[in-house]
DNA sequence: TTGAATTGGTGTACCGAAGACACTAGCATG
DNA sequence: CATGCTAGTGTCTTCGGTACACCAATTCAA
């Protein structure tokens, strides 16, 4: 990619600047994140989230989003900023600042990931067994977990989790898995329809050996709107 | 501070690093925003954001806190990192990523600020008369103003810009500046006693030529919490 | 064929928070 | 002592959130 032997210089010491990804998605109702275990040092043979160096022509988006489709061979997501670390010594190569994201894959389109070349493994992990992980990725994992959670509470962020069409009984479902909590299930209905960000495709859809479903697609699927 | 004629090199190219604040705070009754003017290119003459580059031995809040100290002479605010912006091309010179913070600044510590020595002046400006600014400083005002009124609804953050001690009515004009509209003076003293955030500190204040109001004081001056 | 299991789908009553709204209290000034 | 100014107080209504129980449609097994 880049000749090895050429070398860059400034007047003052450059950091390195990273973009990290915590990729969540949920199977079978449990809230999962997307890691790879790193085949070189440091931290070799730890789990960590996928990220890599910043191309200097690139934009921040660019880059998470190209990191993204590099490590998970899916693209599109709903992806969004969460916050930038950069404490001294958190690599202990050379000076790192990271810009963190998180990206949410809808139920359908779980991959299963390929390993890309500087990662021994690529697999989901469930939020609430997560592996000792590299760097100071456990806090950016816990901070991006806050932000989803707060999220679900004041915009339309859940139905990034959903595909094309789905039941309110999926729906439902995502939010549970988000809040570890049951929800009423009338109350959750009454809401959600009241909030008219969804609608009925007019088909029904038999997930199982019970009653058919309606079917819903979101009015916008593409935007995260506030909502309240 | 660094030896000019040293230089740092890498394998790779490195992107430089800054840090920009923007400083709120509410000088009668009208929100306002610390700006400099630049004394040296590109953008000469134009004012912008206090920041500068981080030192690479510096964790990003201290660098914010330095620059934010070295411009305003005080210290001890609220800082918030905010978002961090790294368009390719946003400053013409080299690749800069900007990470973003936003300072509170309380009513009584509102300095005098003197200018560093790379800018020609300082001064406060109302939030609605900002003049033309330098880089993407335009939008990162937007984007910390969003923030700001949204935390108003959701934490405890209006009372990071007031005194040790303050009266009902200085922290309702607070609000209704930061919020651009009036509001009911019994509603908002309902509200905001019943969250026994503040305390009377049994002095009274007299502020002008009519009633003295009681006093009162936060009672976690340093935490700013979520709230409902 | 029938009943058991499973999920889909529906309405009402209560409670608490938010918003609208008007007058008296205390100090300063002339 | 009358005027001007801000401080300080309570009630009623409205609306959103929450608790809560039953019938419907399908599959499967007896």
């Amino acid at each position: 990619m880049r000749a090895p032997e050429q070398t860059f210089s400034y007047p003052y010491p450059h950091p390195a600047v990273t973009t990290d990804v915590v990729v969540f998605t949920i199977r079978e109702g449990c809230l999962s994140i997307l890691l790879v275990k790193r085949a070189n040092p440091p931290y070799q043979g730890c789990w960590a989230l996928p990220g890599g160096f910043l191309d200097v022509d690139e934009d921040l988006d660019n880059c998470a989003a190209r990191e993204l489709q590099e490590e998970t061979g899916i693209g599109g997501l709903y992806l969004e900023q969460l916050y930038t670390f950069g404490k001294t010594g958190r690599d202990p190569r050379e000076r790192v600042i990271s810009v963190t994201y998180y990206a949410l894959v809808p139920l359908d389109a779980i991959a299963t990931p390929r390993a890309a070349s500087d990662a021994a493994a690529v697999g989901w992990h469930a939020f609430d067994a997560l592996p000792q992980l590299a760097f100071d990725h456990a806090e950016i994992i816990a901070m991006a977990h806050r932000r989803l959670v707060a999220k679900l509470d004041y915009s339309t962020i859940a139905l990034q989790f959903m595909p094309e069409s789905f039941t309110l009984g999926e729906l439902q479902c995502v939010y549970e898995s988000l809040l570890n909590q049951p929800l009423d299930k009338r109350n959750f209905r009454k809401r959600i329809l009241s909030l008219e960000l969804i609608e009925e495709t007019g088909k029904q859809r038999r997930n199982g050996k019970h009653r058919p479903a309606r079917e819903y697609r979101a009015r916008h699927p593409k935007r995260v709107e506030i909502i309240k």
